[in-house]
DNA sequence: CAATTTTAGTTGACCCATCAACATAATTCA
DNA sequence: TGAATTATGTTGATGGGTCAACTAAAATTG
C-alpha cells in the first residue's frame, strides 16, 4: 500500500466515514444555519443569536428567572448572565430582584425590548417559513421526531455496548 | 396586561416561538451531541473532535492538501491550518511541500496518526450505530434528506420573500 | 514579460461559549 | 439552632472558532 493510499478502502467504509455520520452531517448543516441566522438577526435588528433566543425566551415567557432559562434552553448559566447582563445594560431587559429570595431576578422586556422582540419576530419566522418551503410537512414532522431522539441519546451518560 | 403577561400569547405563537424553529431545535441537539462526541473522543484517544475530523478526513482521502479540507469539509481554513499544525507537532499528520508548487502541502497521516484513526474508527462507529437504534431506516433517510435541504437553504445568499 | 489577479496557507485580533470556582442565600436535617 | 447541603447567579480562565489581514507563490492577462 502506498503511502497515498487511503487508509480505508470504500469497501470498508461505503465512502468517506465523516459523511456518513449523522452528527457531522448536522455540523455543517448547523454551522451554515446559524451563520445565516446571526448575519439576518444582525442586519435586521443588530443582536446576536444568543441574545435573540434570551428576548425571545423572555418575551414568550413574561418573566422568568435566569435558572429557568437556563434549563427551560438548556443554555449554560453563566453564558445566559453574561447574556442577560449586556441586554440589561443596553435596555431591553428588566432584572428585578425577587422580595423574600434574594437570590432569584425576575426577567422581563422593558419597552424598547419588547420593541426588538416585535421586530425581530417576524423577521426569524419568515425566514423559518423560508427554511421550509422545500420540505413536506411529513419531512418536518419527520425530522423534528428524529431530532427528539437524538436529543434523548445526547443526554443519555454513556453508550456502552 | 400585566407587565408579567408574556408579550405574545399562545394563540400568536402556538406556542412558545422558539422552540417552533427547526434551527433552534437543532442548536440544541447539536450542542448536546457535540458535548458527547468530544467526550467519547477525548476518554478514547485524547484527541478534539475537530482532530478527529481532520485526521478522518486525511486517513479517507490518504492525500490532501489542506484547502480541499477546508472546501469538502466546510471548515475554516484558518482553524484548519491551525488543528494541522498541531496534529503535525503532535506527529499524528505528515506535511510535505509539493514539489513544483510551492504553496501546496499534501497532508497524510503517519503511522501514530493511522494508529489514533484505527482506535478511534470503531469508537466512532459504534456510537453512530448506537444513535441510530432507536430511528428507523425511513427516519435516518428523511433526516439526511432534510438536512441536505437545508444546507441548500443554507447557502442560499439571502432570502427576500 | 510585466502587472494584475487568484490561490494556498498562516497569523493576529476578537468573539463567544464552556467550565470551574466562587459568593451569597435558602433549605434541610440532625 | 447549627451544620451541611442545595440552589441562584457571577466571574475568571481558558479554549475553540471566525474573520480579516497578510505573505508567498502561481496563474492570468494585457
Amino acid at each position: 500500500m502506498s503511502s497515498s493510499d487511503p487508509v480505508v478502502s470504500d469497501a470498508d467504509t461505503d465512502g468517506l466515514p465523516l459523511h456518513q455520520y449523522l452528527t457531522y452531517r448536522m455540523s455543517r448543516v448547523h454551522s451554515k444555519l446559524s451563520a445565516q441566522g446571526a448575519r439576518i438577526l444582525r442586519d435586521a435588528v443588530g443582536i446576536t443569536l444568543t441574545q435573540w433566543r434570551v428576548i425571545a425566551l423572555v418575551g414568550a415567557a413574561g418573566e422568568t428567572r435566569l435558572s429557568d432559562l437556563a434549563r427551560e434552553a438548556a443554555l449554560d448559566k453563566g453564558l445566559l448572565s453574561r447574556n442577560v447582563k449586556s441586554l440589561v445594560a443596553r435596555g431591553l431587559i428588566n432584572a428585578k430582584q425577587d422580595d423574600t429570595d434574594h437570590r432569584v431576578q425576575h426577567l422581563s422586556l422593558t419597552p424598547d425590548g419588547q420593541e426588538i422582540f416585535f421586530q425581530a419576530l417576524p423577521v426569524t419566522r419568515r425566514r423559518q417559513e423560508w427554511l421550509r418551503t422545500d420540505l413536506t410537512n411529513e419531512e418536518i414532522r419527520v425530522f423534528k421526531r428524529v431530532l427528539d431522539k437524538l436529543e434523548l441519546a445526547a443526554e443519555r451518560v454513556d453508550f456502552s455496548s
